[in-house]
DNA sequence: AACGCTACCAAGCAAGCGCTTGGTATTCAA
DNA sequence: TTGAATACCAAGCGCTTGCTTGGTAGCGTT
């Protein structure tokens, strides 16, 4: 009931993950999923994701798109620099999206529950892979490396922590807030598997938004 | 006053750190800090939290504590063998540290704050390094050696359970509510600097109780 | 004095790593 | 038809890695 109009209500307004990431390639932000760089950029998302940037070798990323090892280094400049790409690309369709949901939410409540939505999402790969490295893997970048990031990821950053400053939560400043929960939510990488006829990830989006901002 | 009294009546009944090891120690669970393998495990804890498990090298402990890399394989089987040993022994200080914490305190909202309090202190490495990386590291153990640390884990846990169940916490089960405070807190250390005029570890566990069981 | 135990050294092996080099096939614009 | 650009292969280099081997020095016990 109250359910269904919401949905209806989203719809109406959403992009689809494809758009999204079209009109991103356009405007040059993001690299074309399917151009032999952005083919390796989403295999190393995936494997990075997987089995940790660190036992992750160029060798596997090439074998899973059929190439030879070498050939990588035609398109990245080091190994260091696919994480890095991976990384800003996934911060910048993040925001993307994100931003795209809480313009649509009509409450500050229900603006911070579709951040914690879409971060859930995001970290689950429901559109692409790699955001959950955003924490896992932060420190195998180089300072130079973690810079060029911060800057994708400020902008990111700042619709959380606005949002959060303009809902009713317990606990202190926002920046506080927003570090609880971001290691409250990417954590669940670990444990939460959206398979099965457990929570989903909407219902545990609300479980978390009535602790972090209690009705 | 009523801190100062809080903290009289805690002091009263805690037991130093030293202490607490030394007990463990005799009862065989934990292995004499004093000792060369002691000595290595502190070492490799350090290092393992600082650096990751696969950046850092064998050589790297051994350097430490100034021996060459291949004597290391007198005092253990594998670098994995280090890794399983220090996360088995970090939660077993951890688990007795918190259970007296509990035990000391009056309310079950203090005991959680307890809880939280000890668990920052352990990830913040004010007694002992290494727990951090139970988390970080979890996906660096092989299947085998993650059942070893569970054991120890469980009973961890359990504590942890109980005192959840026992207050009243909003957002669902006490499973959730805990993985979900697992994430909070593990994740501060990456943002969270003791040292400096800021919040306290004491007052951070304040924050994160009120988020989590608002009185 | 002889023994065994613990702790360690010296040297190095085999495997795997990120990355380089020089060259080739294909495509497409001029 | 030529030329440049793109995408890749084949081969392998230099280095680091976890770990092994055979041996030694010091210690406490009998």
């Amino acid at each position: 009931m109250q359910k269904k109009a919401q949905a209806l209500v989203k719809k109406s307004g959403e992009v689809s993950p494809r758009q999204q990431i079209a009109a991103l390639v356009a405007e040059g932000s993001l690299t074309d999923p399917d151009s032999p760089r952005g083919r390796l950029l989403h295999a190393a998302a995936r494997l990075f994701e997987q089995k940790g940037f660190a036992r992750t070798t160029v060798r596997d990323i090439a074998a899973e798109v059929g190439i030879l090892s070498g050939s990588i280094f035609h398109h990245f400049a080091s190994k260091e620099d696919i994480l890095c790409t991976v990384m800003q690309e996934v911060t910048i369709y993040a925001r993307a999206r994100m931003a795209g949901a809480v313009a649509l939410a009509a409450s500050p409540r229900e603006k911070l529950r579709a951040c914690i939505l879409c971060e859930l999402e995001a970290i689950h790969g429901l559109a692409v892979p790699g955001f959950s490295i955003l924490v896992a893997e932060w420190r195998s970048l180089s300072a130079d490396s973690q810079k060029k990031v911060l800057r994708q990821r400020d902008e990111y950053e700042q619709i959380w922590l606005e949002t959060i400053a303009d809902t009713h939560c317990p606990g202190g400043d926002a920046a506080l807030v927003r570090r609880l929960l971001l290691g409250a939510l990417s954590h669940t990488h670990s444990w939460f598997k959206p398979r099965g006829r457990g929570l989903s990830l909407a219902e545990l989006a609300d479980r978390v938004l009535s602790i972090f901002a209690p009705a």
